[in-house]
RNA sequence: GCGGGUGUAGCAUAGUGGUAAUGCUUCGGCCUUCCAAGCCGAUGAUGUGGGUUCGAUUCCCAUCACCCGCUCCA
C-alpha cells in the first residue's frame, strides 16, 4: 500500500513561507516570472548545499570505491545520439482538438496509409489525416516536442554548430569512462558520482519546484562485473535468494540483482538519515512495460508529497547498455581488463570453455539476443575483458529539497502558563541539513558587557557552523523567527553568562531550555549535526 | 497542449470609474532578565502591455505567471 502524508499541508501555505523566509523565489519575478524555473534564496541555497554535501560525503568521500566527476553541461551532440535522447526527444506530435488526445504524427500517418509532409525541419499533416481515437480531422499542425534545450556553439547559428544542454548528468560519466579508469586507480566494481544541473524542456512544469525545466541531479554510475564474469571468478553468483547481508561489506560473488538491491537499501538509509520518515517513503518496483527496454530492473524511491506520491530517485540496473552504445557510436573500446577474470579463465581447459560458451549462448538467446553476440561476448570474456554493467541511482536534488521542506513544515498550537494560546510555525529540519544551525542572542541589547560577551560567543561559534545573530525585538520573537527558518537551536547569553560562562540552549522542537557551557554546546552540536 | 480559476505591499485581507485601507512582517528608536509583549516612527502594492474614458487598480482585449483538473513525463 502506498504511503500517504502523515500530515496534510497546503502547498500554497508552504510556498508562502518559502518566499517569506527566503527559501524559494520564482525565477525572474521582477519581470513577471518564467514558467518552470525557480531560484533558491539565502536559506534555500544553504539547505540545498547541505543536501548535496551530505550526498557527496556519503556516496563519494566515505567510500573507497566511488570517485567524482564534474563534466561540462554542453557536450558533443553525438553523445545524445548515442544515448538515444536526440531521437527520442524529437518526435513531431499532433493534438486532436475534439477529444484532446495526443499522437505521434509519423505513427498516425503510417497507420492511415498516409505520408507525413516534411518542409525542411517543419512538418505538416496530409489533409485526410484523422484522429485515431475519435475520427475527427480537427487536428493541430505537427509540432516537435524535443525536450532538450538547443543552443549553438560559437556565434553562427546553423545546424553544424547545434548543441544541447544536457538532459541528464549520467552520460558524461560513460563518455569519460576510459579517462576515469586510467587515472582513478579503481577496479570494477567501482562507481563514478556526479552532481549538477540538467535541463529538460518539460511540456508542463507543475507542482511548485517538483517538475522544473532547470534542475539538479545527483547521480552515481556504479560499474559491476557481468554475472558471467562473477560466475567464472567465484564459481557462483549470489542472488537475493541467498539472503546476502546488504548492510555489510559488498561481496565478490554478488550478481547484478544483489548489487541493485544493495544500492536501494543504501539510498533508503540515506534518506532516513537526513530526516525523511520511513513511513513517507515508498519503493515502486517497475514492471514489464514500465521498464525501458535495456533495463533489467528499476526501483523508484517515492515520497508522499502533499500533491501525491512522487519519485525522488530512480535506481536502475541498466546492464551494459550505455557503455555499449557509446562503444558503437564512438568506435572506441569501453571494456575493461579484469585480472581476476583472466586468472580464472586461464585455469579452464577447452572443454570447460565450450561448456561455458554454450551456457552463455543459451541464456542470451533466451533474453532475445543473437547467438553471435553471445559468442563474441564469451570470446572477450576468455581474454579477461568485458564491458561493465551498471547500477544507476539517480536522484533529483530539487525534488529532495522540496520533500525536505514539506516534511519539515509543521504548525502547532501552544498554550502558555496563563492559558493563552498561540500558533507556532516551525520547520523541523534534521540538524544536518538545516540552513542555520544556531541562533545566538543577547538577552537584552542595551547592557554593553552582556552584549559584548554575546558577540564574543557568536564569533567563536560562527567559525564552526552557519549561525545567526539576532538582537532585535523580544526574545520570544527571536525564537519564533528561528523556528520558521528551521534552526535547530538557539543560545541566549544572559547575566549569568558573565559570571560562569554558561548560557541557555533552547531546542527548536521541544522549546525546552538547558544551561550549558560553550564546550558542552560544541560537543552536543557536533554529535547531532553529524 | 486543453478546460476552469486567481493576480492589490514580504505575507494575509479590504476597497473604489476620481488622494488605494487594515493587520502581521521587515527596518529604526525607546523599553525589555527567556517564547511572536508595549510605545513611537519608517519603508513598501493594484503582474505586464494595449484599448475605452477627461480620468482605469476597477470595464474590455491581449499577454505573462501561479493554482486545480486533464494530458505529458524518453
Amino acid at each position: 500500500m502506498p504511503p500517504h502524508m502523515s500530515k496534510t499541508i497546503d502547498m500554497e501555505v508552504l510556498a508562502s513561507l518559502c518566499k517569506r523566509r527566503g527559501f524559494i523565489f520564482q525565477s525572474s519575478e521582477l519581470y513577471g516570472g518564467i514558467n518552470g524555473f525557480w531560484d533558491y534564496g539565502p536559506l534555500g541555497c544553504e539547505l540545498k548545499r547541505n543536501v548535496k554535501d551530505a550526498w557527496w560525503k556519503t556516496m563519494v568521500r566515505a567510500r573507497e570505491d566511488v570517485v567524482g566527476l564534474e563534466a561540462s553541461i554542453i557536450m558533443h551532440p553525438a553523445i545524445w545520439k548515442a544515448s538515444g535522447h536526440a531521437d527520442g526527444f524529437a518526435d513531431p506530435m499532433v493534438d486532436c482538438k475534439e477529444c484532446r488526445k495526443r499522437f505521434r504524427a509519423d505513427q498516425l500517418c503510417e497507420e492511415q496509409g498516409l505520408a507525413l509532409i516534411k518542409n525542411g525541419s517543419a512538418f505538416a499533416l496530409p489533409a485526410d489525416a484523422a484522429c485515431p481515437a475519435c475520427g475527427s480531422k480537427n487536428l493541430t499542425e505537427p509540432r516537435s516536442f524535443n525536450l532538450m534545450f538547443k543552443t549553438f556553439v560559437g556565434p553562427v547559428e546553423d545546424e553544424s554548430n547545434l548543441a544541447w544542454l544536457r538532459p541528464e548528468t549520467a552520460q558524461a560519466i560513460f563518455a569519460q569512462f576510459n579517462n576515469i579508469l586510467a587515472t582513478a586507480r579503481q577496479k570494477v566494481p567501482f562507481g563514478v558520482a556526479q552532481m549538477g544541473k540538467s535541463f529538460r524542456n518539460e511540456i508542463n512544469p507543475r507542482n511548485y519546484t517538483f517538475r522544473s525545466r532547470e534542475f539538479e541531479q545527483m547521480e552515481l554510475e556504479y560499474f559491476i562485473r557481468p554475472d558471467e564474469a562473477v560466475k567464472l571468478i567465484c564459481g557462483r553468483v549470489a542472488t537475493l535468494a541467498d539472503n546476502p547481508d546488504l548492510a555489510g561489506e559488498p561481496q565478490a560473488d554478488w550478481g547484478w540483482e544483489v548489487w541493485h538491491r544493495y544500492w536501494v537499501e543504501q539510498r533508503l538509509a540515506w534518506y532516513r538519515a537526513i530526516g525523511l520518515p520511513a513511513a513517507d517513503l515508498n519503493q515502486h518496483w517497475q514492471t514489464g512495460d514500465e521498464l525501458a527496454h535495456y533495463a533489467r530492473a528499476c526501483v523508484d524511491i517515492e515520497y508522499a508529497f502533499p500533491f501525491g506520491v512522487q519519485e525522488l530517485e530512480g535506481i536502475a540496473a541498466r546492464s551494459d547498455f550505455d557503455l555499449s552504445q557509446h562503444q558503437k557510436h564512438s568506435g572506441k573500446q569501453l571494456d575493461v581488463f579484469d585480472e581476476a577474470l583472466k586468472q580464472a579463465v586461464d585455469r579452464l581447459d577447452a572443454d570447460a570453455k565450450d561448456h561455458c560458451t554454450q551456457r552463455i549462448v543459451a541464456a542470451w538467446t533466451g533474453r532475445g539476443k543473437s547467438g553471435e553476440e553471445a559468442r563474441a561476448f564469451a570470446v572477450k570474456l576468455y581474454e579477461g575483458k568485458y564491458v561493465p554493467h551498471v547500477i544507476e541511482p539517480s536522484a533529483g536534488t530539487d525534488r529532495l529539497a522540496l520533500a525536505l521542506l514539506c516534511n519539515a513544515y509543521d504548525e502547532e498550537t501552544i498554550t502558555d502558563e496563563k492559558g493563552k494560546t498561540d500558533q507556532r510555525t516551525v520547520m523541523r529540519f534534521h540538524p544536518a541539513i538545516a540552513p542555520i544551525k544556531l541562533g545566538v542572542f543577547p538577552l537584552v541589547k542595551n547592557k554593553p558587557p552582556l552584549y559584548a560577551k554575546a558577540r564574543e560567543i557568536f564569533a567563536k561559534l560562527q567559525r564552526r557552523w552557519p549561525c545567526f545573530w539576532d538582537e532585535s525585538g523580544a526574545i520570544g520573537r527571536r525564537y519564533r523567527r528561528m523556528d520558521e527558518a528551521g534552526t535547530p537551536w538557539c543560545v541566549t547569553v544572559d547575566f549569568q553568562t558573565l559570571d560562569d560562562g554558561t548560557m541557555t540552549l533552547r531546542d527548536r522542537d521541544s522549546m525546552k531550555q538547558v544551561r550549558l557551557g560553550i564546550s558542552e554546546l560544541i560537543e552536543k552540536m557536533d554529535a547531532e549535526i553529524g
